[in-house]
DNA sequence: CTGAAAGCGCTAACAC
DNA sequence: GTGTTAGCGCTTTCAG
């Protein structure tokens, strides 16, 4: 209504430079904290700012930065897909869902698990004050794992920090074949030049394997994940190695899939087959929890009868009861060292890749 | 190594044109499908296309377009935050979590309830098959809530769809001010012009005390949410209001927090000063899960002694033992419908704010 | 220390 | 139906 000199949509450089009595360059300058200009002037254009309202448009900077301070934070799948996955754990999961059936399933199942909280968690905490931000993509099929490839390619984000839940799973391939930076979250199942962080699975059931131990317990089990995975292997591995060592050769397993569920259900197969066991060593908190469920329906307590270890320390772990006796595994750190290895990787793209393996360690509550 | 004479960086459109032999609008034209293009033409420019490799820019594209085809995802936190959140749930769970401390605790806690998971997974299935994609953010301090309106400012994305945890949270309200479109998860608490869908509290409750009722039990309680919250006052009304309508004009009720270490809290306090209760109706399935927790170790059966239902069926529905009878909340259509209202709201901006409200429906398990 | 000017890659009028 | 052209808003040499 006073003096309408300033225009009407959303206030641009250039209008700041006006308001300011100075350049465009000198208002990008300031904004950009670049040395080198007179505090005097400084002054003026941070008033003229405020003045203004003026906020950076990101996509102009973009253009010529080439950069977009987004990264994809991308929950991948399996390698091989019979069209929109079938399994799932919770019956009612895909009555409602939007029309886009396929994935529902999926990303339902997916976040079903604790554990990805937490890796968002350590991503956002540090990415934040950096001021880049995580564009969340899952790619479970082969259709979603090229949208992933073409919004990298298209410059929406300046790299993905991906984590798999299967193994085989192409997308880190695809991703360094087209030259994109990214950062694993766990080991590849065939190995490729790309960076990962890992915990170090052996160590961590070897911790398992020897609280079972020093408590007492002689006929032990364990509930692993899919066998197909990596990580999978070296905790069975671990654990097998440090009960071999110490007096048993032989160990029952059953496979799972990572679902409270499934852990159920393996749960259920041991007791059959080893109706005497006292300690069982599951591959994750889910499935221990579906676990102590089973052993208390059969009647046994936990731990006296049956002590239960699980791992990840997710929040189903405290959640359980009895409280679960689990191996740590510091996702929140390693989701942030995924980030942190990204963002170095795109200042220096030439760096070789490198692998940040963490120390799982042990957390004692009540189920062992 | 044969015929360099395509360019070095990434191929522009511009290199597209000049391989197919036309101009750089015929090749945007194919591209964005627009009609009026000879199909030979459209043909050469697609192989083209392939030959180069090309992948449009989508900073050149949002800058020109004043799109970006990316909306912020927010979960916002409360209104008034006496610095980083002190509460939280599970001690350890700020033992890590990269240098950023305060927040870990928000958004670990956030993401403990599977609830979000929902959400995440209607509005990705949504946004996805429309080229759109959800970023991140965390709005728990009123730096946060800045930073979230300055993205939108930038241009970042093009709308923001948020879940408030909390009552009296500040930010739907410094959306519409700076004229930023938005959607809302529930009602906020303070009046505003804005979008959003809600569930029907009211009757969801309702179902809840009928079942109760139908079922025999006599001696209800309720443990509900913090009381601010306008969605766990219309529950606990609805709730009220059926039993006073059947001849329960009182009603024992405690105050949690949705977590389920505050859903056992309140189940004791509520055992304690009424022994005798065989029905208890929970605002959440987290804190009905820790109410059956607590009533199995104070010798109470579910559902024999105790009836016990849920709201949301969430995944800690069917993984609680016994699997719980509770309200379900479609979660995922309601986020769907979030995002389409958004992507409505975009394309008219003079569009006026209105609301959508779901029907909760009874998934009766073994809890009740 | 500051300004002028040249694009970044794309879309959208507007001609032809 | 297709090409020409003018920017979108910003950063960044390069002069001065």
């Amino acid at each position: 209504m006073t003096d309408d000199l300033r225009p009407a949509g959303t206030p641009t450089l250039e209008d700041v430079a006006k308001a300011a009595g100075v350049s465009r360059a000198t208002v990008s300058r300031v904004i950009n904290g670049v040395r080198n200009v007179d505090p005097v002037i400084q002054e003026a254009v941070r008033r003229a700012v405020a003045l203004t309202g003026y906020a950076p448009n990101r996509a102009a900077r973009s253009l010529v930065t080439r950069r977009t301070d987004a990264i994809a934070l991308v929950v991948s799948g399996a390698g091989v897909e019979p069209e929109p996955e079938a399994e799932e754990t919770a019956p009612p999961a895909d009555a409602d869902g939007a029309e886009a059936g396929g994935g529902a399933s999926f990303t339902g199942q997916v976040f079903a698990d604790p554990f990805f909280g937490r890796v968002v968690t350590g991503v956002v905490n540090y990415l934040r004050p950096r001021g880049m931000h995580p564009v969340l993509m899952f790619a479970e099929t082969s259709r979603a794992r090229e949208d992933v490839v073409s919004f990298l390619r298209q410059g929406s984000a300046d790299g993905a920090l991906v984590v798999s839940t299967h193994a085989e799973d192409p997308l880190p391939g695809m991703l360094t074949d087209a030259g994109l930076p990214a950062v694993l979250y766990a080991r590849p199942a065939r190995a490729a030049r790309i960076s990962y962080v890992d915990v170090a699975h052996q160590d961590g059931a070897r911790l398992a394997a020897e609280h079972l131990l020093a408590r007492g317990c002689r006929r032990i089990a364990t509930i692993t994940g899919p066998l197909d995975v990596p990580a999978v292997q070296e905790r069975l591995a671990g654990f097998r190695d440090t009960m071999a060592r110490n007096g048993h050769p032989y160990i029952a397993i059953a496979e799972g899939r990572f679902t409270q569920e499934s852990g159920e259900a393996a749960m259920e197969r041991l007791l059959t087959e080893h109706p005497d066991l006292d300690g069982v060593f599951a591959a994750n908190d889910l499935m221990a929890t579906g676990a102590c469920h089973v052993l208390r329906e059969r009647g046994k307590r936990v731990p006296e009868d049956v002590a239960v270890i699980g791992f990840d320390d997710s929040s189903a772990a405290s959640a359980c009861r009895p409280p679960l006796t689990t191996v740590r595994q510091p996702v929140e750190a390693m989701a942030a060292e995924m980030a942190r290895l990204l963002i170095e990787r795109l200042s220096k793209p030439e760096g070789a890749a490198t692998s940040v393996i963490f120390e799982p360690s042990l957390v004692v509550r009540e189920s062992a």
